[in-house]
DNA sequence: GCTCACTCATCACCCCAGCTTATGACCCCA
DNA sequence: TGGGGTCATAAGCTGGGGTGATGAGTGAGC
C-alpha cells in the first residue's frame, strides 16, 4: 500500500537523471559526490524493485533504453517537484543572513513562488531568500513595517500604501467531479446559474470568495455554501469526492483537470480573472535582488 | 549539493501527508502499517532537516503549524509527481495478467498517460494496465495486429484502418529563453518570421515537427535547423540554455512557463494546434476496462 | 600488439537510519 | 478514578547503501 516501497527514493531518482545526462554511472556518481560501485548497485536495484531494465551498459559508457526514457522523463517531474519543496522550505526557515525577504499571498507561496525561487538561484545563486505567507492585509503589513522587501498579492486592488505592478492572471475555475450533471452541460453556465448554485466555499475572507462575491453581486450573489472548508485541498478534495462544485484559482487545479480528475464547467458572461501583482512600499522602487527577482517574474505574460 | 540530503525521503513525505489528513502520529502510523514511534521519530528527524516546525503537537492529536500547511502542500506535489511514476512503470512492467494493453505516443505516454492512470485505479482498482509507448505508426501496428486494445495519438488524422474519438487538444507553443530577444517583442511572431527562424527541433519525423512543417507550408517552410535533437527534454534543456527558440508542445512546457524559465512567444494567424485522439481497431469499439478508460478519457475539454 | 584510459561488476566489510517493542507522561471523559 | 486517547523516550536489531580494492571488457594511440 505505502508508495514509497514502489518507488525509488529521491537520491536514486537524481542517480538516474546524472547517468542520463552524463552517459557514464562512473561519471554521475562523481557528480553526486558516491562511489561508481555504489552508482551501479543502487541502479540495479532499483531495475530489480521496478522490474524494468533501464540502462544498456557497454564499456563505452551506458545508455538509457527506451523505457529508460520514459522512466527518466516521469522521475525528472518527481525530482522537479522535489526541487520545488527545496527551495520553499528553504526560504521558509528564514535564515537571518536571508539577502531578500518575500511576503507572498498562500495562493502564490503554494504554485508559484518555489518555481520563481529556483530560477532565482540560477540566476543568482548567492541570493537566500526568506518567505512569509500570508494573505494579503498581512503581505501589506509585513511590507510597511520593513520586515519584507518585495511582496506578491493576487486580487482587484494594490493594498494601501504601496506600489505594484502585474505580473500575471490568475483565473478562476468552475469545477465539478466528472460525475456530476454540470460535467455534461452543453452550455456553458450562466452568471445568475452560478449564483443560485450551492457551492464548496473556503471560509469568508479568503481571496477567492471576495473576487468571486463581487463577480457575482449584480447576479444576486453567492447562494448558501454547501459546504465551507479551511483550505483549498480540502476544498479541492470535497469536490473530486462528488460533494458539489467550487471555484477554484486555475493554478491550484490545473493537474486535476488534465489527469480528469476535475472537470471544468464553462462559464458565460462573467470573467473570473483576478491579476497576481508584485507590491512594494510606495516610491520605494525594489533594488538589488529584490529588483532581480521582480524582472524574473515580470516577463511579459499572455495577454489573455 | 545532491538534492536527496535537503528533501526528506518519500516515505517521510508520504506520513506528513497522512498525519495532516487524519489529525494524530498514530493514526497515520498505523495507516502506513508502522510503530507510532517511528512515525514520531521520523517527523522529528525532518523537523529537524528542514529547520521548520510542521506538527503542533497536543494530546489529542497533531495539527499542521503554519509553514507545515505550506510544506504539506509542497509536499504533496511530490507525492504526486511520485504516484504519476508509479502508476507509470508500473504499467511499463506490463504484467502478463494486466486486463488492458494501450498503446501511446510518446508524448502522451509521457504527461497524459501516468494521470489517467491513477484516475482509472481510482475507478476501477482491479484493472492491471500494460503500456506500449512509440509514434504513430507503432500505435496503430500494435492495434492492428492486436497486441494493444486501445491506443492514444497526436497528430492530424487517424492512422489506417482505426476508428478514433478526439479527447482533446495540444496546442504547440514558441518559447524562447526569457533572454532572447523574442521574448520582449510587443507585437506576436507572424508565420513568415516564424519560418525564416533558425530553430531548436526534434529530428525529422517527430509528430511535432510534421504539424510545424505543414502548418508554414504556405509560408515558406521552416527554415534551416539551428539544432536537431533526439528528445523533447534535449529541446528544452537547449532552449533554457539560451541556444535559441523552439516549437513545443504546451504539456511539455507549461512547468517552465509557470517557473518563468521560458517565455512563449506568441503567434499570429496560424493555429499550431494538433487533435489528442483515442484509437481502436476499426469497428471494434472498446469495451470492458478499455471502454473504462475512454469513457474516463473522454470528458468534454474545453472548446477553445 | 601492448598499454593506457575508460567503462562496469563483484566481493567483503561497515555503519547508521529507521524500524521494533516496552514503557511513561499527559489529558480528557464517563 | 480508571480507561481511552495522545505523544515521547529508551534500548536493541536489521538491512540498505555506503566504501575500497579488484577484475574484466573495449577502444584509442603509439
Amino acid at each position: 500500500m505505502p508508495l514509497a516501497h514502489r518507488v525509488p527514493e529521491l537520491g536514486a531518482l537524481e542517480l538516474l537523471l546524472a547517468v542520463a545526462r552524463l552517459g557514464s554511472l562512473g561519471r554521475a556518481a562523481r557528480e553526486l559526490g558516491i562511489s561508481q560501485p555504489a552508482a551501479s548497485g543502487r541502479i540495479r536495484s532499483m531495475e530489480r524493485q521496478l522490474g524494468v531494465a533501464l540502462l544498456d551498459r557497454s564499456p563505452r559508457g551506458s545508455r538509457l533504453t527506451e523505457a529508460g526514457a520514459l522512466v527518466t522523463d516521469w522521475a525528472r517531474r518527481v525530482v522537479e517537484a522535489a526541487e520545488a519543496f527545496d527551495a520553499g522550505t528553504q526560504a521558509l526557515r528564514g535564515r537571518r543572513d536571508s539577502r531578500l525577504t518575500v511576503a507572498a499571498s498562500m495562493t502564490i507561496a503554494e504554485y508559484l513562488l518555489p518555481g520563481w525561487l529556483i530560477a532565482l538561484r540560477a540566476a543568482r545563486p548567492d541570493t537566500a531568500v526568506s518567505l512569509l505567507a500570508g494573505n494579503s492585509a498581512t503581505v501589506a503589513e509585513r511590507l510597511l513595517s520593513g520586515e519584507a522587501d518585495l511582496g506578491f498579492v493576487e486580487g482587484l486592488s494594490i493594498p494601501e500604501g504601496l506600489d505594484g505592478t502585474v505580473i500575471g492572471h490568475d483565473r478562476l475555475v468552475v469545477v465539478a467531479a466528472p460525475g456530476h450533471p454540470w460535467a455534461r452541460r452543453r452550455t456553458p453556465l450562466t452568471a445568475a446559474e452560478l449564483a443560485r448554485a450551492p457551492l464548496i466555499l473556503r471560509e469568508r475572507g479568503s481571496g477567492t470568495r471576495q473576487v468571486l462575491d463581487s463577480a457575482l453581486s449584480k447576479s444576486g450573489g453567492l447562494a448558501e455554501p454547501l459546504l465551507e472548508l479551511a483550505s483549498t485541498t480540502a476544498v479541492k478534495a470535497a469536490v473530486v469526492s462528488g460533494a458539489g462544485p467550487a471555484v477554484l484559482s486555475e493554478l491550484a487545479v490545473t493537474e486535476e483537470l488534465t489527469a480528469r480528475r476535475l472537470t471544468e464547467i464553462h462559464l458565460h458572461g462573467i470573467p473570473l480573472r483576478r491579476a497576481l501583482r508584485a507590491v512594494w512600499r510606495r516610491s520605494q522602487l525594489p533594488t538589488g535582488p529584490a529588483r532581480d527577482l521582480l524582472t524574473l517574474t515580470s516577463q511579459p505574460t499572455p495577454p489573455l
